[in-house]
Parts: C-alpha cells; structure tokens; sequence
DNA sequence: ATGAAAGCGCTAACAT
DNA sequence: ATGTTAGCGCTTTCAT
C-alpha cells in the first residue's frame, strides 16, 4: 500500500515530526537525523499526499496561471508561457492549475472569486492582458492572494518578469533606418495591451531620434491577428507614397504584411522590408524569414513562477527584467 | 471564517452525513431534506475544501491532461483541446491540470508515474499522439488509472472522441476532383501520427475510387509545419508535370503550401488549388481563404473529458463519433 | 533538537 | 432515511 510519512518516521526511527520537518525544510534537525530521514524517504519511495499536507497545512501547493483566451495573444506565446510556469512548480514541487478566463465578460471577477474558493491556490501567475486588470488587482490584495505578473503594464510594486519592449521596439526601428529607411510604417496591436503601448512608444522613439516627423497614415491599427496585419498592410499600399518598410507589433501581423505583399507584386525585401516582434517558430519558416524580436517567452514564464514561489516561501520577490535580442534575418534589407 | 459542511448540518438541522448525502448526489435523503441542505448550502455560500474531500474520499476529483510539448500538433490545436477539458471539468467541479511530456524521452513512463504518485488525478485525458503509446497505454492499465482519448489510433474498447478522419479527406478529394482536377499531390504529415496514416489513407481511397493510379512523385513527405509545407510544395512545383491541385494533411502545411506558390508565381486558385485540414483560425485569414476540414477541437477534447468523467462516476463510457465537416472556401476551384 | 497529542474538513462503515 | 463513530495523512501547537 501506500507509504505514509509515519512509515518513514518508524524506519528512521524518529517520531512523525521529525520526518516532517525535513520534508518541510524546517529548522531544529541535526544533520544526520535530517540525512537519515532523507535516506529513508528515497528508499522507500515516500510522496507526501498532497490532500494531507494541505488540509493540515492551510496550503495547496497549487499555483493557478490565469489567462484570456479571448482577446489573448498568440495560442503559441501561451503556451510557451504555460510551459515555462510549469516547469517552475514541477521544480518546486507545486502544481499548478490553468484558468481561462474573459476578461470582457461581466462575471470575470466572480469566476475568479470562485476560482480561489473552490480551489485555494497559494498564489496565481497572471498573463497579458490580465496583467493590467485593474479590478482583478484589486480583488487579489483584497483576499491577499500572493500573485506574479509576467509583462505587467504597471511596474510599481509588482513582482514577476519584464522585458523592455519598447527599447526593444526602439532597436529593430533602429535597425531600419540603418538600412536606409525613412518610410517606415507601423501595425499598431489591440489599443489597450502594453505591447501594443511599449512597441508603439519605441517606433516613435526612434523616428523622432532620427529626426522624422511622425507621419499619421504609417501608423494603422491592427488586432495582434494575421488577418488584420493583410488588412493593415493593403492599407499602406494602398497610399500614394508606400512605406518601404513595416514594423508590425507582432509576428502574425508581420506575416499578414508580407502575404499582402504578395497580393500587390512587392518582393520582399527587395522592394519592402518587414519586421516584427516574439520571434515565434513561425517567423523562422517564413521565406524570407522574419527579422523580430526575440522574446523568451517560456523563460518568462518560468521566471515569474519562480518569483511567486520565493513569495510563497517567504521570501522577498522581485520584477525580473529580461533582455531581449534582435533576430536579424531575410526580411529586411537596404532600402530600395 | 471557512464555513464547513458541520455548520451547514446545523444550520439545516442535519447530521453532517446527510449533508455529505447531498453534496455528492447520493441516494437515501427525502426530496425535502435535499432542498433544505441545498438551501443552506446556498445561504451560506458554501464550498467543500477539496483536500478535505480527496484525503477522507480517496479520490483527488482531479483530471490530467496529457501531451506531447515536442512532436505535438498546432499549438491552437492543443489550446481548444485544453479548453474543451476544461469547460467538461469545470462543470462537474472536477478540476484539471496539465502535464507536458516528451514520448521521445527515455524517462517519459517514469514521469508519467511520478505524476500519479504525485498528484493521484482521478482519470486521465490523452492527446495524440499520446493517445497511441503503447506502453504508456499498458502503465494506465497496469495502475488502473481510468483514460480518455482525443482521436486514438486503436478504436478498441478505448473511450473518448474520435472523427472519421479517412472518410473527410476523402470527401475533401473528391471536391478537388469534382473540380476536374487529376493531378492531385498530397502532403503528409509526421509519419506515425494517427493523423497522417488516415489523411493519406483518405487520399489514396479517393484517388483509387476516380480510377486514378497513385504517382509516387506527387505524395510527399512533411511534418505538420508551416516550414515543412513550403518545403513540400518546392518539391512538388519543381516537377517537370505540376499537380494542379495540392491536398495538405493540416492547414499549416496548406498555408506553406500557398506560399510556396506565391515563389513560383503560381496564383491561387488559378493556377493551383490548395487545401488542407483541421480549420485553424489561420485559414480564414489567409487570401483567398482556405478549403479545409473542420475539426471541432474544442468540442472534442469537452466529449473526451465527459466521458472520462462519466466512467469516473461508475457509468460506462464510449468513443464519441463527431461529425466533419467541408468548408469550401476560395483557395480551390475549377482546374486549369 | 525532538516528540505527543490534537485536529484540519470531510467521508466510510456501520449503526438505527 | 438518517445519524454516529472513526479515521484519511499530514501539520500544528505545546511539551520536554
């Protein structure tokens, strides 16, 4: 049957409290009690009921990651997210719960209130664009839910992981104008998510460094999807004077762009350059491949997990910053 | 503080059994009695702490989702499949964790094992092509552990939801020959997916059934990817007889496929028609938008998870047939 | 530094 | 049809 921590305690020859101590990593075990306890547990295969720890405990060693799977970005970028956070509890021996969510729906903090009274996680990760929803904010100090933001628009006290977008945006724009460009357009993505704010912010930043005045009918609004990045970019081209290049605020909008492209007998990159931003597998498949942004999105995720752990334990957590890296590829090129 | 089942037994003037009688929809308590508990459960807003319920119950009324993070499918695809789970898990207060393994890994049992001595899910839903590792097949048994599949290889005595995969390539064949189209390529997917062997089965079904004899140079190997689709397509564009119609075995493919054409100067459909599988947003958003089969992912890992959960209640379960179905679109049309 | 006793919130087994 | 009793496997006091 199933070995119980009482078992381990009996074949180590200690008393029930002892083993849980080390099972805890508490203090007050001498070294080689703690050792002895240690070998007991390997020998016999020991895992802690979970169910156990927790009722005694007052904790679930569960983590839940709240998405939008709505107005959410890429399906792969969470994923990649989700992959990361759940390496970071495998590591630390948490599990972790995945809770889609719709943010525009009317019942949104009461799913969530319901998600913490059904199923107490000790702490929650939350993803962009959640990271900004300001009631949610709100309702998780209200209950003292310890939380992690990855990307979070507000970078006050919050804790998690961040990268900076817009220097990032700022570099590939940067990148352009090297290359000769001055007719730059941007693919702005949803309004009101920060990247489409920081990417947005960066572009103009190195416009304006380079002494361009900002020109309103480069700079078009796009949905973060393919479809609106070919709706974007036949808008472009539609213009008396086309842009040469194209930064789009995401990698699906830039394969819109360059499809669209397509449609209107423009080679890339000879006649356009397009560039985009996460490097997502797709923008290495591309032909010519996407010059992007590299956003490490499952280390991302897994840093941010690691903060709300260290929060968990007690200890102090932080809002990491991630450096980014531009992928220069067969995109982009001098301008025509 | 936590209201407990004892103080909703009192307030409803009931031993706490009784109340347990209610919350779990067992038998042995008078319609009145029922409404009552239920009534306070109500008032009082009452949620049974889950760790209480699995350390006294023996049961974790928790369900892990399985899948392949290395050789999987669309990442969209596995992120409707995980929603479906979830929205079937949810609504029988049963929730759900995730669990990313690598079938090619030489541990990939062993942490399979780690997770139910871990975790101790209730039931188990696989996703290809998980659903078809045979040892991992045999562990589930071997410990008893009740499963769901998405789309098994082996219709045995499995339970969960399949699609009769053959049967919609097959018809989407046919509308290519319909079309007047015949010379029609097809492009594999990963060689032992369940996927793949049906789509191509479909293929060849239809192609024998129109009498025409199966040209080796037109069935070519891919590997789900938009990269590998393009890859394929090059192949096939660069023979000295063109297929003018190309069957991709899902939509990544498809769209590699039409970009390949976009290199070649090949216009779409005009030139060439082109369809693919699974109905991914993506093939709405392409121009022209493609011809594909629709796959209701996101119902189908729900039916999955319910008949799991079925079983979990003691009653049987079965393999769900779901229907298919044509989505003709503009990306093909009459051959040139 | 270690242990004994009590109990977390619920359900199983056995009454009645 | 309903109630009583005794745990589930662990952690929390509080001793020593």
């Amino acid at each position: 049957m199933r070995v119980r921590l009482e078992d381990v305690a009996r074949a180590a020859g200690v008393s029930p409290k002892t083993v849980s101590r080390v099972l805890n990593d508490e203090a007050n075990v001498t070294d080689a009690t703690r050792e002895r306890v240690r070998a007991a547990m390997e020998a016999m295969d020991y895992r802690p009921h979970p169910s156990a720890r927790s009722l005694a405990g007052n904790r679930s060693f569960l983590v839940a990651m709240l998405y939008d799977n709505n107005d959410n970005p890429a399906s792969t970028y969470l994923a990649e997210i989700q992959d990361g956070v759940l390496e970071a509890c495998d590591a630390h021996r948490y599990s972790m719960m995945v809770r889609p969510l719709r943010m525009r729906d009317g019942d949104f903090i009461r799913r969530f209130d319901a998600l913490i009274s059904d199923h107490h996680p000790d702490g929650v990760v939350l993803t962009p664009p959640i990271t900004d929803h300001a009631p949610l904010l709100k309702r998780l100090r209200e209950r003292n839910v310890p939380y992690a933001s990855v990307s979070p628009l507000r970078h006050g006290k919050t804790i998690g992981v961040a990268m900076d977008e817009q220097l990032a945006a700022r570099a590939i724009v940067e990148h352009l104008l090297e290359l000769g460009h001055r007719r730059i357009a941007h693919v702005i993505g949803i309004a009101d998510h920060g990247a489409s704010r920081w990417r947005l912010a960066g572009y103009r930043e190195a416009m304006a460094a380079a002494g361009l005045s900002e020109e309103p009918a480069l700079v078009v609004q796009g949905a973060f999807t393919f479809g609106s990045g070919v709706e974007a970019a036949r808008q472009l081209f539609s213009l008396a004077k086309r842009p040469t290049a194209v930064f789009a605020a995401n990698d699906d909008m830039a394969t819109g762009v360059m499809w669209a492209a397509g449609e209107y007998g423009l080679k890339v990159p000879h006649d356009l350059s397009v560039c985009g931003f996460d490097d997502t597998p797709l923008s290495r498949q591309l032909w010519p491949a996407l010059t992007t942004v590299q956003q490490p999105s499952r280390e991302m995720g897994k840093i941010a997990a690691e903060q709300l752990l260290s929060v968990l334990r007690g200890n102090p957590g932080r809002l990491v910053q991630v450096p980014f890296s531009l992928q220069i590829r067969g995109s982009t090129a001098i301008a025509p």
